[in-house]
DNA sequence: ATCACATGCTGAAGCGAATCAGCAACGATC
DNA sequence: GATCGTTGCTGATTCGCTTCAGCATGTGAT
């Protein structure tokens, strides 16, 4: 079998007995070209018959404009993060007939670079640069003069247009939690990072601390540990065995909180009896643990639909971070309320 | 400032003192035009000072080819799966130059349509079709005639190439893995599907009998629940009650495992000492839990760049499945083997 | 001097669409 | 009956690129 040509804008003209102009106008609702009510109908008939799909590459050649956007990301496939960023800017897209280019660049700048010219190559119409960790970033080269919104990741002048989680928020959120449960000795954080890596450890902290302080308590004292699950778990049981006996924990992510409740349990405490845990993500993790979590959720795929509407938005982006509100997710990890 | 012009061929050509057409023929390094080295040289220089870089959508149009690929998705913000196909598709890309066009179409057939319609209007040179969960799937009318690839599923047919994980393989391996350890009584299998989402489940039970029977050995019994956490745990605990005590426990993901875990842990039993657990996905909650688990990986990043390697292929895809090996990560959930 | 051939380039067409400028045909107006 | 305005279209150009066909010029053979 012959492979058939793909159906043109001439094929309906010339199956409606019009032009290829007058196809063009019927076809785009350009009202203001007079054209008859049955030239009308004819074009109409004739490109669903013929099942007529405009080429969007000979219309970008034209207009300039691809309705499509790149995303150029550090990591897609650890954790949730990115590929929820991924799920949500797609989304954001699809109302709207866009369509999302995606790149890994594994952190390798050549990588990055070569990602972000090929797409620029594609004539995308904006580009979102999405970071795994919230963290500040140089913005690459090759993205000036292109539309740009940053996701998770600030640069350092905030002359870019960023989309971030509101971790101060969200520390203040997770303390209020604790303090509405009656929490206000021996509140400890877990999670402090050895080697920083992010924005967010800080922010979250901060938070906290705000939110306490504000309500005339404090941080008892910060345990440090990298945000993973086994060295979690070792340093909290190693604090532990010090004999403090803390009766809150405020832990940074839920991986830290996965840890903490492993030592938590080796040491004969119960959450949340004789310890209430606080997190942050809520990711699936919280819902697996027993009891479940607590937790403060990123809206991960929020962000990634909200960089998408401002990359669509017409008018110019304006500088500057916009920070979105992390949602409280309940769990069974803070004790009930005190009146 | 004014918005600069992107520069074009044209450009080029007249800032080297050539014509268009000979500026193509070098940038393309088309040898058999014969150009003068003199000439060459003056073009190549011209590109390099004012930057040129070929417009992919004109180019596209010429050569009806895009260097694009689509790849649709029913879900990719849950698990790691569609994140890391969509990891390992992308990397595979990068090296031809290639790109990788994303949709998500949460399982809604109209959405899916309209995505890939819209992938194809970009004039995509294939359209990887994946699917969350291993299965059977009816390929979408408007992928007819574009090249296709499944990934994570296939047709009933067998029509339509497709990439898949062996999962049957992946069952005898574990199953391996428990022979070697001197395991041949007592054997149980947790995670059968009580409504059977995918194929996966069935494969791989279906592999661990295969090979224990190979050895005169059996599958003592099978335990029902569904792929998650919580309920792996009910059903595993409300089975142990019955005062059944396996001395191995093959479960078909890491979700049902980390619920028998908890199960098993209430149940005063160790492992390994007492009962030998095998997994399958190798996801990073192998590593979370204690012991750390033996678990049979699904290489989805390589099945995203094996499909997408097809893709590239010059040649007509070939019909049927490709089975990619399931390799056996090693944790500490199996007891040392016995001589 | 003529022809053949290689060398080194260029002009123009065409890919699929949008869009500006123009142009017949027709009725109304003065 | 000349002018005007409206209606309902179409031709030609353009976007950036590839590529076929052709065309000067120089060189060696006859």
């Amino acid at each position: 079998m012959r492979v058939r040509r793909r159906v043109t804008l001439l094929d309906v003209a010339r199956a409606a007995g019009v032009s290829r102009t007058t196809a063009s106008y019927v076809l785009n609702g350009r009202t203001e070209m007079r054209i008859s009510a049955d030239a009308h109908e004819r074009v109409r008939r004739a490109a669903d018959r013929l099942g007529y799909r405009p080429n969007r590459n000979a219309l970008s050649l034209r207009t300039a404009t691809s309705m499509t956007f790149g995303m150029v990301t550090d990591f897609v496939s650890s954790g949730q993060a990115s590929s929820q960023m991924i799920s949500g800017a797609s989304l954001a897209c699809l109302d709207s007939g866009h369509l999302l280019l995606i790149g890994e660049t594994e952190g390798d700048p050549l990588v990055e670079r070569r990602l972000i010219e090929e797409m620029i190559d594609r004539q995308v119409d904006g580009i979102l640069y999405a970071t795994l960790v919230s963290s500040q970033v140089q913005v690459p080269a090759p993205l000036a003069g292109c539309r740009t919104v940053l996701l998770n990741c600030r640069d350092r002048d905030g002359e870019t247009a960023s989309v971030m989680p509101d971790d101060f928020g969200g520390g203040r959120a997770a303390a209020r939690v604790l303090l509405d449960a009656g929490h206000r000795d021996r509140v400890f954080v877990v999670g402090e990072e050895i080697t920083p890596g992010g924005l967010s450890g800080a922010a979250r902290l901060s938070g906290v601390r705000t939110e306490l302080s504000a309500a005339g308590a404090e941080v008892a004292d910060v345990v440090a540990c990298e945000w993973a699950v086994v060295p979690a778990y070792e340093s909290v049981s190693k604090w532990l065995s010090t004999g403090v006996r803390p009766t809150a924990l405020v832990c940074l992510n839920d991986r830290v909180a996965m840890g903490t409740y492993q030592a938590i349990g080796e040491f004969g405490l119960d959450v949340p009896a004789d310890v209430s845990v606080v997190s942050f993500d809520a990711s699936e993790l919280a819902g697996w643990l027993r009891p479940t979590l607590t937790s403060v959720e990123v809206p991960y795929a929020h962000l990634g639909g909200q960089a998408v509407h401002a990359l669509m938005r017409p008018e110019p982006l304006r500088p500057g971070v916009r920070a979105v509100a992390m949602p409280v997710r309940r769990g069974g990890s803070v004790r009930p309320g005190v009146m």
